[in-house]
DNA sequence: CTGAAAGCGCTTACAG
DNA sequence: CTGAAAGCGCTTACAG
């Protein structure tokens, strides 16, 4: 069906290296003439070249692989969003895979990626046990990690500064005169981002002088409910906080509905201060206070990163990149209680 | 760096031809003890095949294109979740773009689908102006186009029945005898899907026997903020309706805000639907009835439809898929005021 | 500025 | 059950 470069060839009267100079813009060393003449039968013939063969025989495909712990987070999609913008200008293509959030399916996607010889691998792995992990140490390509490091692996880093996010919201609240803040998270397990975000709110009330009270945080179980659940427990206590730091964005609304359900309302009876604000945090109802953590900059970001190093021709990419998150002041937090 | 099929013929004391068998599975064709030794040499010198030469030659690249309208919207994230998941079952990786809503990207980005010799393509269109698509008549690889039809171009569909979808809220509101029900949607342009929804409005109404008045119908720019100006201008009205519908999930928060910014409760002085029963609806303040529109399995449906095409040698798809939404009551919706 | 030729890493008839 | 050989569609020294 497809016309090859020969077809182009036979059709302009020139050799196929000829073409292939033309095509890969190599301008200067093809005369004008030679080169509308191949240009004719390109638009004729509706030549496509074929990136297989490019890729076998120069050994590299521009493809990029992308391997997600769980693409159906909406913040993911936008992180998506931003690689893929980056890719995009720099030629690449990328390939996306979801882990669902197993180890197992990790495995399978980065053997594929490998199979497809990406260039590079844009990677926020779902776990980060080192048994699991050790496997990944010798992957020929280079490797980004997204938001998560993997501890002893050559990859490099590009994640928000975690631990500064929640000192952010930590910080705020108690300048407003709050001293029991509570503390909802996903379990942190081995999982980097979510261990530094547990400290900087350790470290943050810390530095405020305010004492740890084990009983203001709640770790919920992954997924859109038991966040509720594990809010409403800490709402129960018997010297329950004046103020609630959601460390996630699917835990949110989570956090806000477990109030309500509470008979609670925010910011009258408690402060709330959310996370990565979402767009539609404003829209909530009473409009978020939270922590943005730019979703898009970080995918793009990684993505420059390790194009970087594609292009200097590294074999591995080394370093971290920290994004700097950013306090958004709306209407869920006020002075605390007298 | 990598080894190579012939290496590990070498290794094995065979061919390579008898490695490429078994290596495909062909186990019936190489004697069990060859296997073994080939099956030694391929851990030993950890070979991965490559793809682009096996594309190269067979002409089938196991890579499918999805290309996006939008990404960074979270119903496509998990519809692309559900692509994925069926892609990965077949043993096909994903290609994924988005056009971030601009035809001139979708351009690019078939262009590079093409290059990359995807066996198929899964295609969310951002337009369908016919003079902007018309170049796409002759794509030389099967198409599933997902949600939106692409008016005269030789793809196949599957999508929501949008209209039965909206139909579903309008029956819903009038048995709870509401009479004046606002709809408020995206600006319908050419895109069959927000057409079919107002449709759907329209034909749903006349069903009961309830007059149309256009001063109930907004249209909203695309974005995280026009839809509450649209719903603030319907409220406010000189008569005013009871209830309204909001026609993609990217609204329904914006129709709430809208709500609430004029002093409104929700149910008790007006009635809300919304759209696609994210995962998050049910958490909303109050839980939210819904229109839901499994997303995750409109991805699947579509990935399997073109993968069906794709194994019967299909060079083109046909016909269009159409997957029923349900409506999910929760406590947004109450009788209407006498 | 242009062409002939080798070779990237596979698969697949064809022959044995 | 196994191997030798052709060929998929490109790029890239090398020569001229």
């Amino acid at each position: 069906m497809g016309a090859t470069i020969e077809d182009v060839a036979k059709a302009a009267g020139v050799s196929i290296a000829t073409v292939s100079r033309y095509l890969n813009g190599r301008t200067e060393a093809v005369s004008a003439t030679t080169g509308a003449r191949i240009q004719t039968a390109v638009d004729r013939l509706g030549y496509v070249p074929n990136l297989a063969a490019r890729s076998l025989k120069t050994g590299r495909s521009r493809l990029i692989g992308v391997l997600l712990a769980n693409i159906a987070h909406p913040y993911w999609s936008t992180v998506l969003s931003g690689v893929e913008e980056a890719c995009q200008r720099a030629n690449y293509s990328v390939i996306v895979s979801s882990a669902s959030d197993r180890a197992d399916i990790e495995h399978r996607y980065l053997q594929m990626f490998l199979e497809q010889r990406v260039d590079g691998i844009l990677f926020n792995p779902a776990h980060a046990e080192p048994d699991l992990v050790a496997a990944w140490s010798a992957l020929s390509v280079p490797v980004v990690t997204l938001d998560r490091t993997l501890p002893g692996l050559p990859f490099g880093l590009v994640a928000m500064d975690n631990a500064r996010g929640i000192g952010l919201a930590v910080e705020h609240l108690v300048a407003l005169g709050h001293r029991r803040i509570g503390f909802v998270s996903w379990h942190p397990r081995s999982l980097s981002n979510r261990q530094e975000r547990l400290k900087g709110y350790l470290d943050a009330l810390a530095g405020a002088d305010i004492g740890f009270d084990p009983a203001l945080i709640r770790f919920a179980e992954d997924g859109w409910s038991d966040g509720v659940d594990c809010t409403v427990e800490l709402l129960v206590e018997p010297d329950p906080p004046t103020a609630i730091i959601s460390a996630t964005s699917m835990l949110n609304l989570q956090v806000l509905a477990a109030i309500k359900r509470c008979g609670l309302r925010v910011p009258e009876d408690i402060s709330v201060v959310g996370y990565d604000d979402s767009p539609w945090d404003e829209l909530l109802d009473p409009p978020l206070t939270t922590v943005a953590t730019p979703a898009r900059q970080l995918g793009v970001a990684a993505a420059e990163r390790l194009l970087t190093a594609l292009d200097a021709g590294e074999g591995t990419v080394t370093g971290e990149v920290r994004l700097l998150p950013q306090l958004v002041i709306r209407e869920s937090t006020r002075q605390a209680p007298p």
